[in-house]
DNA sequence: GCGCAGGTATTGA
DNA sequence: TCAATACCTGCG
């Protein structure tokens, strides 16, 4: 199966986007497994050229005959030239959805060569696109741990919370996790001495590693665990999306861990709300650097100008001038 | 050995 | 409203 869209795969991946970990690379392709019509389809994707993305996917073993019928279904819906993007909910329009192929780029840097300031960007970025989460609980516990904390670290903490509780599945091409519901990350062991005392001596050499905070969390694993109840039993998380974005992230921020850059991360690439502008110390940095003359402004009132400024383009933008600047050695020089 | 890392919660003017 | 501070922990 084909997609039809320019893009930089790579890019897009290993971004460091917050919304989720980069997804594993088997060969030429990055695979992850993404839930459509509630069954768990290995997805994987390799960069044809500039323009192509090239797509496969896998059942599991023990599903094989399951959704076969749906899969080829949607097989022949998106091998057209074009990707439909109904609410029809088929392998090429959620992979479509997730790396955002409808958005238009050209237009976008139309846009970005009529400032100055950006220009630039756009030779560093060519064909990066946001890169959506597949589910927006995996996308709100990845931007919790993100929190003060480096890419490398939540990286791994994330990994751990899929492997310790999400489901394992068997494809083909290997064995591969779930992520696990909020009603299950509500009612895990906080720390080793909640596991301690629930379990005893009776596990020892197991004992202490089935809680958060082995998984490298540090002070956010009560946060996350406190989320995931609040999301099981009070929040709904196919609410937000209906919200506006006002509401959205009045919700969203009210969940512990989740201040106004956690916040926007999740609305932006948990559930794709464009205006939001995610800012924190290097946004601030880059944009003052850009527009204010390198002058001390707050993140607050920099999250308001960038959203005020760029608009419906706000989340791109941010998206933008985050790699511009890495890439550039601007981000050094701010330094 | 020590400080940082793409913030948040809490506290006190 | 806003500034100041503590906070887990692995990596450089």
């Amino acid at each position: 199966m084909e997609l039809n869209s320019q893009i930089n795969l790579k890019l897009t991946q290993e971004s460091g986007q917050t919304s989720q970990a980069p997804w594993q690379v088997k060969g030429n392709s990055y695979c992850d497994v993404v839930e459509i019509a509630k069954t768990p389809i290995l997805i994987k994707v390799h960069q044809k050229d500039i323009s192509y993305l090239n797509l496969e996917y896998e059942l599991p073993r023990s599903n094989q005959n399951i959704s076969i019928d749906e899969v080829a279904i949607e097989r022949e819906i998106a091998i057209g030239n074009e990707i439909a993007i109904g609410n029809e909910v088929t392998i090429g329009n959620e992979v479509a959805r997730i790396f955002d192929l409808n958005f238009d780029l050209d237009k976008f840097y139309t846009y970005l060569a009529e400032d100055d300031k950006l220009e630039p960007a756009t030779r560093f970025c060519r064909g990066l696109r946001l890169f959506l989460a597949k589910d927006p609980f995996e996308c709100m516990v990845s931007s919790i741990a993100s929190a003060n904390n480096s890419i490398a670290r939540w990286t791994k903490s994330v990994a751990k919370i899929k492997e310790k509780w999400g489901e394992s599945l068997e494809f083909p091409s290997g064995r591969f996790y779930s992520f696990p519901r909020p009603s299950v990350l509500m009612s895990v062991y906080e720390d080793e001495f909640e596991e301690y005392e629930a379990i005893g001596r009776t596990m020892e050499i197991e004992c202490c590693r089935q809680n958060l905070k082995s998984c490298g969390l540090g002070y956010r694993a009560p946060y996350m665990k406190k989320a995931s109840e609040l999301l099981t039993l009070e929040i709904d998380l196919f609410e937000i999306p209906k919200m506006s974005y006002d509401e959205a992230f009045e919700t969203v921020k009210n969940l512990p861990g989740v201040g106004p850059k956690v916040a926007d991360c999740i609305l932006l690439y948990g559930y794709g709300f464009r205006e939001a502008f995610p800012s924190d110390v290097w946004i601030k940095r880059i944009v003052s650097h850009l527009y204010f003359d390198d002058k001390d402004i707050s993140v607050d009132k920099i999250r308001e100008f960038g959203m005020e400024k760029f608009g419906d383009y706000a989340g791109y933008v941010q998206l933008y001038l985050f790699h511009y600047a890495r890439k550039s050695g601007l981000m050094n020089k701010l330094k």
